[in-house]
RNA sequence: UCCCCGAUAGCUCAACGGUAGAGCGAGCGGCUGUUAACCGCUAGGUUCUAGGUUCGAAUCCUAGUCGGGGAGCCA
């Protein structure tokens, strides 16, 4: 007999076969006439399968009857089409192994709506929700789809270092690595801690970014991509930040901020599509559940164009509108969150792409316009969940680099690799970091970032 | 880190200085090819922690912890 998963036995085409299915009942409903309704459901779908259990079974009065929301079970028995409504199919049981069972008065589970900040405390049974098995497998497409773009336009998967023994990311607040004992740690005869006789014989921390490495293998192997952990130790308490996510860098050789804004493009839509092509169901859900807007606002966005505006054209967008900002608008501020979300909600409504920001509000490494005040930095806004790319072209110019650095007050000797690519062979290039996570939310619609991740680690926080 | 709000039954909340309640969930019973089922009954509490004010504190005050909304930092 053929185990077969509650997403197949949905189909109608499943009709007449003799199946197992395995799986966790969600809910049971027992009528009179002599047999019980289970739902099962095994992660692979949205939907429940409808199991029907005729009293007849062996164990229908010791066993069945006391199944209830989490018990785990193996179902043998045959699909038919479903005389009623709700399920294309359902499953006539011949025979029912339960597995495991789950005592009802204290399983957290209950068969009712839970908020999602209780279910953050139960986040190793919040993947047998509705909402968490459709925000996992809406993410697992997502990472899928990720590879698939990449690999299809010959960019080489690249694992950068997690571990990284220079402080000189430069892209937040980083957290320490380290095998000396807090308590007591070597000591220099002088008094500082002596970090020379630490693990890696220097002080590490956990990368914030795989940007600088990501860079040297783009420039010898053409086109890479990163997608791996990141972490920033800011004390950041936010729907849209973690202090451990997953990003996404892509770095081409060659490539020019036009290239690298097309790339950014192409990419998100391949994504929303993908989305929308393949987990029609569980985009269902969110429409109906979370976020009434969701699939048309992805399906607007794969059919149209990105809006790009330079940071100055913006900046003349935002001094035109009636809008009352709580912040300024001057040339040479930096955008807040309400400059971005109007831009994006309201003026364009769509996602934007600013480009060519002030120098002296972005990075040393984005290359420098030839006005000398601004730099080819580009984000990329989407409605609701405002920044959801970061990138730019790198300065490959040594000598407008160094003379960068300096201005920014940044030692040349830790970044002396990086300054290599520029003394032999330099070329231009460009990349973009992409938070994973915020995709996740923008395409589910999901309030609060720390539900779209399995295990979500932030300030105050890393239960599990 | 800053501003505002909150923490009471398993969950969501009410009680606003004077005997701690409801809905949902759960158990039992009834009804039903049911499907967020429905109807009845029952059980269920160290009111976040530590101090303080008061004859008396879930309620007022102080501190802390955690959560939510907004802001900053960013992806």
């Amino acid at each position: 007999m053929d185990w077969i998963s509650v997403k197949e036995a949905r189909q109608a085409e499943s009709s007449g076969k003799k199946v197992v299915i395995k799986g966790w009942v969600r809910t049971r409903r027992d009528s009179k006439a002599g047999f019980s309704f289970l739902e099962i459901n095994d992660g692979s779908s949205q939907g429940n399968l409808q199991v029907v259990a005729e009293a007849s079974l062996a164990n229908y009065k010791e066993e069945v009857l006391k199944l209830g929301a989490g018990c785990s079970v193996s179902i043998e028995g045959e699909i038919r089409p479903s005389p009623a409504k709700g399920q294309p199919t359902e499953l006539a049981a011949s025979a029912i192994l339960v597995h495991g069972w789950a005592d009802p008065v204290t399983y957290p589970m209950q068969k009712k709506g839970h908020t999602f900040e209780f279910l953050r405390s139960q986040a190793h049974l919040r993947p047998r929700t509705n909402t968490f098995g459709a925000v996992m497998r809406v993410r697992n497409q997502i990472a899928n789809s990720v590879h698939s773009f990449f690999q299809e336009r010959g960019f080489l998967y690249l694992n950068t270092p997690i571990i990284t023994a220079s402080d000189c990311e430069g892209a937040g607040q980083m957290f320490r690595v380290s095998t000396l004992d807090p308590e007591k740690p070597p000591r220099t005869p002088e008094g500082p801690i002596d970090h020379a006789r630490d693990f890696f014989g220097k002080q590490a921390f956990l990368t914030v970014s795989g940007q600088l490495e990501g860079e040297t293998h783009a420039c010898a192997l053409g086109k890479i991509y990163t997608f791996g952990p990141t972490f920033r130790a800011e004390n950041s308490n936010t729907a849209r930040h973690l202090a451990e996510f997953w990003m996404i860098e892509p770095e081409a050789a060659f490539y020019t901020l036009e290239d690298n804004m097309d790339l950014a493009e192409a990419f998100l839509k391949r994504i929303f599509k993908d989305v929308l092509d393949k987990c029609g169901e569980d985009m269902d859900f969110f429409a109906e559940r979370i976020d009434k807007t969701v699939r048309a606002t992805l399906e607007g966005i794969a059919s149209s164009a990105f809006e790009r505006v330079t940071y100055t054209d913006a900046i003349a967008i935002l001094e035109k509108s009636v809008q009352t900002f709580e912040f300024p608008v001057k040339w040479g501020l930096d955008l807040q969150s309400e400059h971005e979300r109007y831009l994006t909600e309201k003026h364009f409504q769509k996602p934007v792409i600013l480009t060519d920001y002030p120098r002296d509000i972005k990075a040393f490494y984005m290359r420098q316009n030839d006005d000398g005040k601004t730099v080819r930095a580009m984000d990329v806004l989407v409605p609701r969940v405002g920044e959801i790319i970061g990138g730019s072209q790198r300065e490959e110019r040594l000598d407008v680099l160094l003379e960068r650095m300096r201005e920014c007050h940044l030692p040349e000797e830790p970044y002396w690799w990086y300054l290599d690519l520029r003394r032999y062979g330099t070329v231009p290039h460009a990349g973009f970091g992409l938070g994973f996570e915020r995709v996740v939310q923008f395409v589910t619609g999901m309030a609060n970032i720390r539900d779209v991740i399995p295990f979500p680690r932030v300030p105050g926080w890393a239960e599990f």
